[in-house]
DNA sequence: GTCTATAATACGATAGAC
DNA sequence: GTCTATCGTATTATAGAC
């Protein structure tokens, strides 16, 4: 466990959140935690391989801390308060837009696009399991599909983060549009038997409608 | 009107869209459209320069294409059909993804976090106007933040987008849950006046509470 | 494991001929 | 408006000394 490459990681890391990937080399990594710049390629074999695992590393670092919290979270309003959250700290640290230029970075390094995939499911495994458990015995639980719409979410989450750099005053009415849509979900939510009912036979009714082609 | 100038902004498009911001250089775009390498900076001065232009004049081309469809949308059933039919093209051009390379680009060039802004603008406007035309006399328009909600839904598509092209069967598995959750407003919104009124009474409640600060 | 030195190549950008 | 030629710099990556 060398000192070097640990170090080396960081400084991709924290100079991706601040430059993005069109600003990083094995250059200005290294000089970044003042290392020799050869060593990118000794500890990593290429600059790629080295985005490639701090990658993987950061977002194994950033999920360890939430996931107390996400595991903490016993009702959709409670997970929806821990989004909140999230987003605040997303804010300052950045590192959910960090996978937004690993994602671009894809389209050019293939191991990019390899160590974004697993960045990403290491989110959406975590956001799938909480669904799971919060609607458990819910009754939208059998017409929702949860594994889905944590991708879905996760993804969202990333343009959203995206859009908060080059558009703070945007993003906040982007996520305060969401934090009331999200009232609507818990209120919808607390509606009572009878209207679950009423939406659960409605649902029924428009995906049989739906299926066949309508 | 330079016949150059034209293909150099389609080419860096192009390009952009198989390679990324980190596959793009003033030679590799000349060469796409056989123009020589020294008219990029003639035509744009830098290559900032020509990839800014390019993406504004791009997104005012494709969102052209999309305009009948958005302003003959008559219900948010409709509207929501209108997104599927966006994502089905988008999966196949790639200029909503195209824009996340943009916004990632933007935290190295600043010439490309104003094109990026600009172009995201386009759209959320485009959107914004749509979705105040729907909810012109809604029992849940004066709840509803229709602005931020076109800006959240513009920077979710671009992350679902950018999300396509390192996962396609995540991502369509995403745009699928989407779509029930598309079902489930439709249904909430068709429930009748009784379940409105239950809903706009018990979101008054809680906006009150999260006011107060609960 | 870390360093210097360097190869080989690509980059943005400019000068100047046509 | 387009071309060739080129400058100065940055890039990835390697060889070899320590």
């Amino acid at each position: 466990m060398s000192d070097t490459r640990e170090r080396l990681m960081a400084a991709a890391i924290s100079l991706m959140k601040r430059q993005g990937i069109s600003g990083v080399s094995a250059r200005t990594i290294a000089a970044e935690c003042g290392a020799n710049q050869a060593l990118v390629f000794y500890h990593f074999k290429t600059v790629e391989g080295l985005l490639a695992a701090a990658a993987v590393r950061e977002t194994e670092n950033r999920l360890a801390l939430y996931r107390p919290a996400l595991a903490a979270a016993g009702s959709l309003r409670e997970l929806l308060r821990v989004g909140r959250e999230l987003h605040e700290t997303e804010r300052a640290d950045g590192s959910v837009a960090l996978l937004g230029q690993f994602l671009a970075g894809a389209s050019t390094y293939p191991q990019l696009a390899e160590a974004s995939v697993a960045a990403l499911r290491l989110w959406t495994d975590e956001v799938e399991a909480v669904l799971l458990r919060l609607f458990a015995d819910h009754p939208l639980a059998e017409l929702l599909d949860l594994p889905g719409l944590a991708r879905a979410v996760s993804a969202s989450f990333i343009g959203l983060e995206l859009y908060e750099g080059v558009d703070p005053a945007g993003a906040a009415a982007a996520f305060e549009a969401l934090d009331r849509l999200g009232v609507l979900v818990e209120v919808v939510d607390g509606l009572g038997p009878v209207a679950n009912r009423a939406v659960r036979v409605a649902l029924r009714r428009s995906a049989t409608r739906t299926a066949n082609g309508g």
